[in-house]
RNA sequence: GGGCGGGUAGCUCAGUUGGGAGAGCAUCGGCCUUACAAGCCGAGGGUCACAGGUUCAAGCCCUGUUCCGCCUACCA
């Protein structure tokens, strides 16, 4: 047997467990296996992501749930990879190209794409240790990428199918456009700011230079897109129009004035210029009255031709200049401050501008209903249920999702165009010639597929599909998706929708959402704040088991989790318990490794083993219902204060042979059972301690993955629920916990060894106290231990009460009267509250009448032990006022 | 504008069918008691945001108010 050093230090066995369990193949789902299967798809991560506080918490919970199925003997899949995150990725390796001086547009294309892979191959795996670090069980072997050849495969099958399905068209319409990343975005990708700007009233008169309407805008600069002005045509302020046309300022043409009930009559004049190619109402509004689209805005965020003299100028310089151009005019009415929304790029934060333009869409409707109706129905469980109306909203108001971007780095768009027919051809494969016109001269769509597309079908694609595998067969659909609401609509709907319609099944039969990790004031923990913690900097400080089990004690579900190193540093101290517990088990057991028997006879071993069966109790229900911080403080609960603080306490006398050989022996073999099993139930939050102790457990072989989670059910074990002797233990610890509050209270050396006398009627307790002596003695510290039956009060004594008995540790001499009935006073006024308070129910005719008897008895009972308690307590403080 | 969540001890937070207000940290007092000072023992500390209501009984259910946070949105 080793010893174990005095301290735990996680730095030096982490990284060696966790190369023996890839060594030992631990981690790998079997193909053949008759076992019931588990399985988990990783929220892949961005290839170019750096672990955070968020992935630390998504996937611990992830490793928690597959190591606890897999000691309770599921054939377990946890499919690991990452995302090649197309703007982010691409930024990045611009980024780095522009230090050296280089751009993407003077490589071109392919080479730029070549060095986006190399640039995967250098540093692209950095998360991916990095997750190994934290402990993710992964079977890494089958590391998906969503740019690999497979998946690649997969996402063309589908663009393919969707598109013959009439689920994916093209066409023009306005989409966000963001002028830095020159790319489309998806409405999800624009993050909405409220930023103060102005609102313009401009006047834009009528063909006769008199009047005309006056339009408010907060984005002047687009007036030269404008082909109409609306009115609601109730507007009786616009009865009688002396024209039905009005002069476009700074432009000089003449546009209509229509009339749409889409107007709002209160807001501004209720006049409303339509810019059709730069606003997604107005865009409406003109296809209602088919109006021309004048794009006056470019790719660059510069003013197009359109624009007339201000061509070429930023969209924003323009708008300072067009104000001051009409402002000479006079054709400014007002400028008011003005706080609105404005959206931004998710990835870059640019203004993000509606913009007329040619893209691709998924037809979303009818995909949302199918996963609408899986949640439903129950299909898929969504965990906490709170997030479910959530989901139901957004789908129920789902819009096509704007799937082509214009960047280089992701999956080209499977479409081609033939030069000469200009027929458009969709295709998994590239086709040798036009099959309309037979010309071979046919060019392939350059823009990109939305990053999510790809995601969304990462359940079944990083199986094997299309392909029918034996993986799809065995663990599709997956047990659980964990994973942050951030990307329940990003990721989990698409999911939802691609899974049914091309699994024609789910693609998981839960989604545990859990909370975001967020900084002290609750906001995203983000770099440009500056509020971030690093959770490799705190797993290199605590090590990887305490910040985990942090993490897992903090996940109650729907609440989100304010990091604090704090905390972490509680749960190191936990960790270093658990050790040190360890270190003096191994000190007494020895070098064989007894077995229990059937039956205990000690009290504290029958004690430990029931309490031991209520752990696996609470700590199964509570990681099957996803009850993650549950588990961790019952864990916690159990180890330190009752198994460190009772019972190891509590088995001294044993284990140091005081009782009897047989006791002894007994002991041993309970100690090292509890032990044992703990370990098991605690790996799945703490793999590498857990593995380091095991290891130096006698009578141990291998990896305590091999073991078996304890089950609450298993007959074979049932006896080791014993009520009574919970009954009795919780008599010796009041005992013991009424002395030691003597002694807090009056300030008695712990070296003092104390004379102490319980008196009771009851012969059962009496004898418990009798035949438990030995641990009462050596845990309160007692020379002297008498029990009786009650009566003469002792003289000079602190009293204590409890259930059933009374202490009296006599200190003639020693101790102060008056501090002592002080101490009593203040005992007698903390229950006279609680003893009111009952009282009053009792004399509550409505509360006999109508509450349920268990209840009244519950209440009873306590007013019997109260009223006892204050009356005893009444009469030793005149007993000792007597002698004063 | 709409929706959701939250306000419980000094701090961070648990509290799952309504029936004993809890944990960790911090604080105070006492201890090197042969696993552990990263420890042990003891103690103090809360009108459960506010106001009503339902109930024999409310932190929990209902209504309103207020403060904070988040998500979502095409009123220029």
């Amino acid at each position: 047997m080793d010893q174990l050093d005095k301290g735990y230090e996680p730095q030096n066995v982490e990284k060696h467990w966790y190369a023996f369990w890839e060594e030992q193949q631990k981690f790998v789902a079997s193909e053949e296996s008759t076992s019931s299967s588990y399985s988990i798809v990783i929220p892949p991560p961005n290839v170019t992501g750096v672990l955070h506080m968020g992935h630390a918490l998504n996937v611990t919970l992830q490793d928690v749930l597959c190591r606890y199925k897999r000691l309770k003997g599921f054939n377990v899949l946890w499919m690991p990879g990452t995302d090649h995150a197309g703007i982010a990725t691409q930024n990045v390796v611009e980024k780095k190209l522009a230090a050296e001086g280089r751009s993407r547009h003077q490589l071109g294309r392919e080479k730029f794409i070549d060095a986006v892979w190399e640039w995967r191959k250098e540093s692209g795996s950095a998360i991916i240790h990095q997750l190994k670090r934290l402990g993710a069980s992964c079977d890494w072997d089958r590391e998906r990428f969503t740019m690999d050849e497979g998946l690649s495969l997969a996402v063309r099958k589908v663009f393919v199918e969707l598109y013959h399905q009439g689920l994916i068209y093209k066409g023009d319409y306005i989409i966000n456009w963001c002028h830095r990343c020159h790319t489309a975005l998806s409405d999800l990708e624009v993050e909405h700011d409220e930023i103060s700007g102005n609102l313009y009233h401009i006047r834009y008169p009528f063909p006769n230079k008199q009047e005309g309407l006056v339009v408010a805008t907060t984005r002047p600069e687009t007036m030269f897109g404008d082909t109409a002005v609306a009115i609601h045509p109730e507007d009786e302020r616009y009865r009688n129009l002396t024209s039905e046309e009005v002069v476009l300022p700074l432009a000089g043409r003449n546009i209509k004035i229509i009339r749409d009930t889409y107007v709002g009559m209160s807001f501004g004049t209720g006049a409303l210029k339509v810019t059709p190619a730069h606003d997604p109402n107005d865009f409406e509004i003109g296809n209602r009255h088919n109006l021309p689209r004048l794009k006056v805005i470019d790719d660059n965020g510069k003013m197009t031709e359109g624009a007339g003299k201000f061509a070429g100028m930023d969209r924003f310089k323009c708008r300072e200049a067009v104000v001051s151009a009409l402002k000479k005019q006079n054709l400014i009415v007002k400028i008011e401050p003005y706080h609105h929304n404005v959206g931004h790029c998710y990835r870059c934060k640019t203004v993000v501008e509606p913009n007329l333009s040619r893209q691709w869409f998924v037809r979303a409707k009818p995909l949302a209903e199918k996963a609408i109706e899986a949640v439903q129905q129950g299909t898929t469980r969504i965990i906490p249920e709170v997030w479910t109306p959530n989901y139901y909203d957004w789908l129920n108001n789902i819009r096509d999702w704007c799937i082509s971007r214009q960047i280089w780095w992701g999956h080209q768009i499977p479409a081609w165009t033939c030069e000469v027919c200009k027929k458009l051809i969709v295709s998994m494969k590239a086709p040798d010639s036009c099959p309309s016109c037979n010309h071979p001269a046919l060019i392939q769509e350059t823009d990109v597929l939305d990053t999510w597309f790809s995601s969304a079908l990462w359940p079944f694609s990083t199986m094997g599909w299309p392909d029918v595998t034996p993986l799809l067969g065995k663990f599709y659909p997956t047990s659980v998706l964990v994973t942050g609401f951030d990307i329940l609509f990003f990721w989990v709907a698409r999911m939802m929708m691609m899974g049914i319609h091309f699994m024609k099944d789910v693609p998981f039969k839960d989604v545990y959402v859990h909370a975001l990790v967020r900084d002290e004031v609750g906001k995203k923990m983000s770099k440009s704040k500056g509020n971030v913690i690093d959770p490799l900097i705190v797993m290199d400080q605590y090590g990887t088991d305490a910040f985990r089990f942090t993490l897992a004690a903090f996940a109650a579900q729907g609440r989100d989790i304010k990091m604090s190193e704090k905390r972490v540093e509680g749960y190191r101290h936990f960790i270093n318990k658990l050790w040190n517990a360890s270190r003096f088990a191994l000190i007494h057991i020895g070098e064989d490794s007894p077995d229990i028997r059937d039956e205990v006879m000690s009290l504290p071993n029958q004690w430990i083993l029931s309490r031991y069966k209520n752990l696996v109790k609470t700590t199964c229900s509570a990681l099957d219902s996803y009850f993650f911080n549950d588990a961790a403080g019952a864990l916690y609960q159990f180890v330190w204060h009752e198994f460190c603080d009772w019972y190891l306490e509590a088995a001294k006398p044993a284990l140091y042979g005081k009782e009897g050989e047989d006791v002894q022996e007994e002991t041993k073999s309970v100690l090292m059972y509890v032990l044992k099993n703990t370990l098991i139930l605690l790996h799945p939050f703490i793999p590498f301690v857990t593995e380091e102790i095991w290891h130096k457990l006698p009578g141990t072989h291998g990896s305590i993955m091999d073991s078996s989670f304890p089950s609450p059910d298993d007959q074979k074990t049932a006896w080791l629920e014993n009520p009574d002797s919970e009954r009795k233990m919780s008599v010796i610890t009041n005992i013991i916990t009424g002395v030691r509050n003597i002694r807090g209270e009056m300030n008695l050396l712990p070296s003092l060894k104390l004379k102490v006398i319980i008196q009771s009627d009851e012969p059962q307790l009496r004898d418990t106290v009798l035949s438990h002596a030995g641990i009462i003695v050596q845990m309160a510290r007692i020379s002297d231990l008498r029990v009786e039956k009650t009566g003469e009060r002792a003289k000079s004594a602190a009293t204590a009460f409890i259930e059933g008995a009374v202490i009296y540790v006599p200190l003639e001499g020693i101790i102060d009267l008056n501090k002592e009935i002080q101490r009593l006073e203040k005992e007698i006024a903390k229950f006279s509250i609680e003893l009111n308070g009952v009282s009053r129910k009792l004399n509550n005719e409505d509360f006999l009448g109508k509450a349920p008897p268990d209840i009244i008895e519950k209440v009873k009972e306590k007013h019997g032990m109260l009223s006892a308690k204050q009356q005893q307590l009444q009469l030793t403080i005149d007993k000792i006022k007597s002698f004063i």
